[in-house]
DNA sequence: AATATCATCAACCGCGAACAC
DNA sequence: GGTGTTCGCGGTTGATGATAT
């Protein structure tokens, strides 16, 4: 056990701010070597100066394979604004149904647009607040429209009875179909389950242990490895020189990088994750698939990820 | 062209839950 | 049961670019 004045130095060590190209590069590698393990370690083992919820953060947000980025469809924010209304802030309950998008980007999403269009939809003109069916809806809660969408909770914004936590978008039939016309349809929660990675840090873990271990053997999520995804994550192959990650932009404040790796013979590895998995101008059901085939393809049991 | 304001988004912070000792 | 640690989540902040004046 270290002392306080010992971890208040570490925490004065620690960096803060935004990640360089060459940070991204650090914590990269090494997850894709070793898997997380424990979040507390991976910068210690990685050479980084920054604490683990920092690079757990970065990892999740930016740097594992998977990630969209770029504008979010009218569909997205369809499911986004349906599951809004019936889950509340629960940004990463939400982020489950929108593969390759993560809780802050939807979150920040939310705020910088969706709260702001919600609330105009929802607000008439002033002129018009007797005859328009808007007022019914202001009339729903005692809370007003603003506080509806500015902070939500589930006694505000009143979700189905009893499940509101394991709420099932798939078969919703509520009142948001009575008022708003026909749901948005929602794509399953299939891709996603793989993308947390968190599979990918246990059983990377089996075959290449940590520099640093963890005390605290907390299983929570997946790193208990309690859920076996059958991804073996080789020394080499695959995941060597984190092919699943090239061709990704990474940013870092003004800077960025496009990752690229080379083959053994020199030449420009091919981006084996994003060249399989095309986001844009696609269906989630089309990455679905993809990724269904991709699984198959490289023996990847998809059996325990996907909800079918 | 310079300045002010707004919008966006990456990152930090604090908290609670879960777990080990 | 108490304490310490880790993780994950949601709220918030701050830097930066875009737009308006």
């Amino acid at each position: 056990m270290g002392s306080k004045s010992q971890d208040q130095k570490l925490k004065l060590k620690h960096k803060k701010g935004l990640w360089s190209p060459e940070e991204d590069h650090r914590l990269r590698i090494y997850i894709v070597k070793h898997g997380h393990g424990c979040w507390s370690a991976v910068p210690v083992n990685a050479g980084l100066q920054r604490n683990g919820k920092s690079c757990r953060l970065r990892w999740i947000n930016y740097l594992r394979p998977g990630l969209k980025r770029g504008l979010f469809s009218s569909h997205e924010e369809d499911t986004i604004l349906a599951l809004h209304r019936h889950l509340g802030n629960k940004w990463s309950q939400i982020s489950q149904y929108l593969p390759g998008r993560t809780d802050n980007e939807i979150k920040n999403h939310w705020h910088s647009y969706l709260k702001k269009k919600v609330f105009k939809e929802q607000v008439p003109p002033p002129t018009s607040l007797e005859t328009t069916p808007h007022v019914k809806i202001q009339q729903c809660s005692s809370s007003s429209i603003t506080d509806q969408y500015s902070s939500p909770s589930p006694t505000k914004y009143s979700p189905p009875p009893s499940t509101s936590d394991q709420w099932d978008p798939h078969s919703y039939d509520n009142v948001h179909h009575q008022e708003n016309g026909p749901r948005p349809t929602l794509p399953k929660p299939m891709f996603t389950e793989w993308l947390s990675l968190d599979g990918f840090a246990a059983t990377s873990a089996a075959g290449h242990q940590p520099f640093v271990g963890c005390n605290n053997n907390n299983n929570k999520g997946f790193a208990g490895g309690s859920a076996d995804f059958g991804l073996d994550v080789p020394s080499s192959g695959l995941f060597d020189g984190y092919p699943l990650f090239e061709g990704h932009q990474v940013t870092s404040g003004q800077s960025s990088m496009t990752t690229t790796t080379t083959t053994s013979d020199g030449s420009a590895g091919g981006d084996v994750f994003s060249s399989r998995f095309s986001f844009d101008d696609q269906s989630s059901a089309d990455v679905n698939n993809q990724f269904v085939d991709f699984c198959s393809e490289f023996q990847l049991s998809g059996n325990n990820v996907m909800y079918m």
